[in-house]
DNA sequence: TTGATTTTTTAACAAATGATAAAGGAAAAG
DNA sequence: CTTTTCCTTTATCATTTGTTAAAAAATCAA
């Protein structure tokens, strides 16, 4: 009866809900450990489950013109889905992959959706950890539109000052829409 | 009774709710005409209504380095709020402009989000409707990490074919994140 | 209409980024 | 430890985009 804590603690920190909703959150979520390298989901498929970082690194990354794209990292104590998938019910041109040994919790969309219905703060949870999901892109819009690849760069590292070290620089300069022969350019120049 | 007939079949479109909940909202919104050029909202204040573009057509634009910067057009038919500022309460650094003389429904947020509680299927419908803006960010994520202007220009025309006619071009360039001179390049030479 | 203002285009040059290839390093596998 | 593979940097050249300035075109106001 104490499993996932870290998990809940997350969520309670956005939103608190009532026991009777974490009992039957708790019920469906499910813990998986998962080597780097592996691929947690993968292209093609719809994203039906939602997975919370308990411990590692993981990424979401797709293929343009042959290249590997990164789209997102996700570190510990944090989720990592793909709504475009999630949200429309289309398979998604995304894969999830760990960067790292990871210890992960996935959470089935169908059956947490099904739990809105009776646990009104369920519903309200998600919508709050979407609505800030949705407040990053937006603010991440204004990155790509706006700033330089050296000024994107530097920001990175003072949000995610352990990515260096965790993440390697072709997944770094795909993140920042540049080809890993700009950002060694930037790096060298700084 | 007949009120904002509009908004709630575009409403009904997404997540259709119940006729008691449809007259909460109603009594909470308000109609407003507004010439073009005419700051809806300004700079710097947090966002806490919800506009619905029922003729007519608005951008929200912020100041980078003193130049103007489109960040989103809402065309008749859709809405438009400010999300970083609506979900944080942060005052905003943007504002919402009309392009046109348009006819516009006000959603008080605060009345709205009160509502939430009393109204699980109106807290379900934003629910929906934000997920779904949500969807189209992460795609315009995708758009400017890794589409050159030129198809960014091209793919913006095909989805929205008669912006050209309402929309001046230098507004057009800085939501493409490119400067209006780049633009008028591409264009001359397609 | 006329003049003023705004918008759009064009030109010339600078800066940033992409593409390709090659070399040097680091990490993984045997 | 050695070999292989993958990652990162460097170099060169091409392309794209930015900057600035000026001209042309369109729009607005008197």
């Amino acid at each position: 009866m104490e499993e996932h804590t870290g998990l809940f603690k997350f969520f309670d920190g956005i939103h608190p809900i009532s026991a009777k909703a974490i009992e039957a959150l708790r019920k469906i979520c499910f813990e998986l450990a998962m080597p780097k390298g592996k691929d947690l989901q993968s292209i093609g498929h719809t994203c039906r489950t939602i997975y919370y970082v308990e411990k590692g690194l993981a990424r979401t990354y797709y293929y343009k013109d042959g290249n590997d794209i990164t789209e997102l990292f996700a570190f510990e104590n944090s989720l990592i889905a793909r709504a475009e998938s999630l949200f429309t019910g289309n398979p998604s041109k995304k894969g999830i992959q760990l960067l790292e040994d990871s210890i992960l919790i996935g959470i089935p969309s169908p059956d947490l959706f099904n739990l809105y219905d009776q646990h009104h703060d369920i519903e309200r949870l998600f919508r709050r950890i979407f609505e800030a999901a949705y407040v990053e892109t937006v603010n991440r819009i204004e990155s790509l539109q706006f700033h330089t690849a050296e000024e994107r760069y530097k920001d990175l590292l003072s949000t995610s000052p352990n990515l260096l070290q965790r993440v390697p620089l072709k997944h770094i300069a795909s993140y920042l829409g540049i080809t890993q022969v700009s950002l060694s350019r930037i790096r060298a120049q700084i």
